[in-house]
DNA sequence: AACATAGGCCAACACGAGTTGGCCAACAAG
DNA sequence: CTTGTTGGCCAACTCGTGTTGGCCTATGTT
């Protein structure tokens, strides 16, 4: 069984003829969930986007929370960030959550879903507790201060993203990438790296 | 006619007998759409809090977006801050964006819905236009940064509000009022007041 | 050629939501 | 006491949604 194969021996999955039609599909429901949210979007509309029937959603995908699910799997990647030099640690982190931002619609999806939903809400924290917490703790005088000088880098770029990637708000858009670097990147920076005030 | 009033010659608004009604419906309706946003809330659910048929709420406000108005109407009063000592600013904003979000929930309940509703992220987006922007304006070096630099000042404390009061990161909440100020005060001090990097 | 299987669509169900209109009881004015 | 008005409840309607099961048609295997 499962000789439908691509020719080469597959040891993953096979390859299965609808795999086009499953890519659509997550385009779509991206799009959408990153521009309404959760509640706002129904199947329908992602199917009439895809070009394809409702019930096709379901099957692929189970239910519609699955499909956001899959909609959102992502990782941000903060472990393979370089972490020198030491004094630029701040400028690094800003310009790579600025391209994480810019490059993957799906985390404007989980901000507005998580703005209401426990469940993405949890899933935005445990990348500050399994990577931005553990990066602080490398990095900072204190070590018990980690989780404290995290949230705080946290609200920052978190900040940035909501007024300018969920919000919208014109004044935020306006500002140019490194204008953004130039600012935000000293605070998070002494964030930290500072002595307590 | 209009004989019905409450003794003293009245010139607002003749005092209903339902007020007290109107009042439970607008607490209840406050504390659901703080907790859950928009969609999720349902009149239904509002009514059973307060003790009173979901009709109720159509009479008095009209319907679902009549009554999430009159929920969130609220002021920041920004114009009437003590601007002095200037180089205090940073902290007398942020400690009082702390009482003003520990104080009303419907700050809350407006971040939730923001995050989906274009109109309540416009009403928060007036706040900064009409309040933030000229308060910077009346402090910064070059007036035309004023957008730019009340921009960042709105992403720094709305971060703040986000990862402590919306999504609740533990790490965020834990932190003191104080520390709070300590914080994140140099930081719009220095986006307020401080030469363009 | 016959058949099995997977991809796709259609129509329908079930249910919860916002919303509506009419009925009843208390209160106040005449 | 009668009568109009106000506050409140009940039952129903309508609509859109997630979800399901059956049917059709390619595709590819034997």
């Amino acid at each position: 069984m499962f000789v439908g194969m691509t020719g080469t021996t597959e040891n993953q999955q096979a390859a299965r003829r609808s795999d086009a039609t499953r890519a659509t599909i997550l385009a779509a429901a991206r799009e959408r969930f990153a521009a309404d949210g959760y509640e706002k979007v129904t199947i329908r509309a992602i199917a009439r986007d895809a070009k394809i029937d409702p019930s096709m959603v379901m099957r692929y995908y189970g239910n519609k929370a699955g499909l956001f699910a899959a909609a959102v799997a992502i990782d941000p990647g903060l472990p393979g960030l370089p972490v020198e030099p030491r004094e630029e640690i701040g400028r690094t982190l800003v310009r790579h959550f600025l391209t994480l931002w810019e490059e993957n619609e799906e985390l404007t999806a989980l901000m507005r879903v998580g703005a209401t939903d426990p469940a993405a809400a949890e899933r935005m924290q445990s990348v500050l507790r399994e990577q931005l917490i553990p990066l602080a703790r490398r990095l900072g005088p204190e070590p018990d201060q980690a989780p404290a000088r995290a949230a705080l880098c946290a609200s920052t770029v978190l900040g940035l993203a909501l007024t300018r990637y969920v919000l919208r708000f014109p004044a935020s858009m306006a500002l140019g990438r490194e204008e953004i670097v130039d600012w935000l990147g000293p605070t998070v920076q002494r964030y930290l790296t500072a002595p307590t005030p």
